[in-house]
DNA sequence: AATTTTTTGGACCAGCAAGTCCAGAAAGTG
DNA sequence: CACTTTCTGGACTTGCTGGTCCAAAAAATT
């Protein structure tokens, strides 16, 4: 059963519209007849495409919003070898959450596909590869002796990963960046202090 | 119209059992007819108690479960002046959501009620609340000459929230603490440090 | 051109969940 | 004890939403 060149566009077209529509919608609740409306399809095709239903599309939107994601960030993330690359990704980071306002694209997503299965590794990979790469830039640091050597690098790109994800969620409620913004900058002083702090 | 005192008991009891069926549950979707039968009521009731409909009941529940969040931890965020204070308020929060497990209270309530605008307020209202108690200890510590002055106590307050806010939502989505920890580790850690960071 | 396969459109169905309504029980009040 | 008001139960309505089905259009294949 072959797929045709026009079938995975029309499959590409649903996916990148159900995207953009959880994006900048009500988080809350998304129909398959919101999808169809805005992607110009019908139920035929919904169902032709993804024929586990509402599920199965969600989780291929989220899985291409994870991408995104990523893809985003990464000439930053893949190069976190000076002060001056840090800064630049904090930039990149609140500018565009900042433009993105109050809508989390994965937030959105785990909402409503939480409860799957396959959702929540979706997640849950795409938060691992993201520490693997701010470990990787603590790493690169250290080797430069721009970081003390007794900073734990796994557990601080930890840190980052959920004070990104909690700031962001923080914007939601608030819509104010602040937040995030206060928990990069201080986990980036954090790493940038000289010397260990006193043991109690 | 006033109220008896079997009418007040009754809605109490509906927003404590929505409030439990909430936090175990599964966040996606709850229905009245879960919420009727748990708490033992009927459909009258829960309109006649809140007119408003699921809305105005989601709220109730979300105005309930945020002053259960913060009076769990008043005995250590109103004194937070040594760091041994500290050290049992981060174990206080790790262990009550290890023990929740992947059930954030008010993140379930937020993804079925965010859309509503009381909820979000009220959100953003007990994190404003749970900033302002966090930088006290700050300044408290800072008094004590046990942070050093140049701290900005409300950003770095922030940043805890923010923490602490994402390291749960991690926890969800992976069930692991650790993250959690890390952050409150870190955060603690950089506010032991006995020298700033350098400029750069 | 004939035929097979994929793609598309939309009518239709079934179930569920929010919300309405009203009658009767319980509880205050004079 | 009469009377008013609040409280309770549950049947019923209404609208929406995920999902099914099938027939026709469009491609691909021979």
């Amino acid at each position: 059963m072959p797929i045709t060149a026009k079938g995975r566009a029309t499959r590409q077209r649903i996916v990148e519209g159900a995207a953009t529509h959880l994006r900048g919608g009500e988080p809350g609740r998304v129909t398959l007849d919101d999808i169809r409306a805005i992607t110009g399809t019908s139920k035929g095709q919904l169902f032709h495409y993804f024929p586990g239903g509402k599920d199965e599309l969600l989780l291929a939107v989220a899985v291409f919003e994870a991408g995104r994601v990523l893809d985003d960030q990464e000439p930053h993330l893949g190069a976190l070898t000076t002060w001056a690359a840090w800064l630049r990704w904090r930039e990149v980071l609140v500018t565009r959450y900042r433009a993105q306002g109050a809508h989390c694209p994965l937030g959105s997503l785990l909402a409503q596909a939480g409860g799957t299965p396959g959702a929540s590794e979706v997640v849950r990979t795409m938060l691992a590869q993201w520490r693997t790469h701010v470990a990787a830039g603590i790493e690169a640091m250290q080797a430069a002796r721009e970081v003390r050597a007794e900073v734990d690098a796994s557990r601080t790109a930890s840190a980052f990963i959920a004070g990104i994800q909690g700031g962001v969620q923080v914007l939601r409620s608030t819509g104010s960046v602040e937040d995030l913004e206060a928990v990069l900058d201080t986990l980036i002083d954090y790493l940038r202090c000289p010397e260990s702090p006193t043991t109690c």
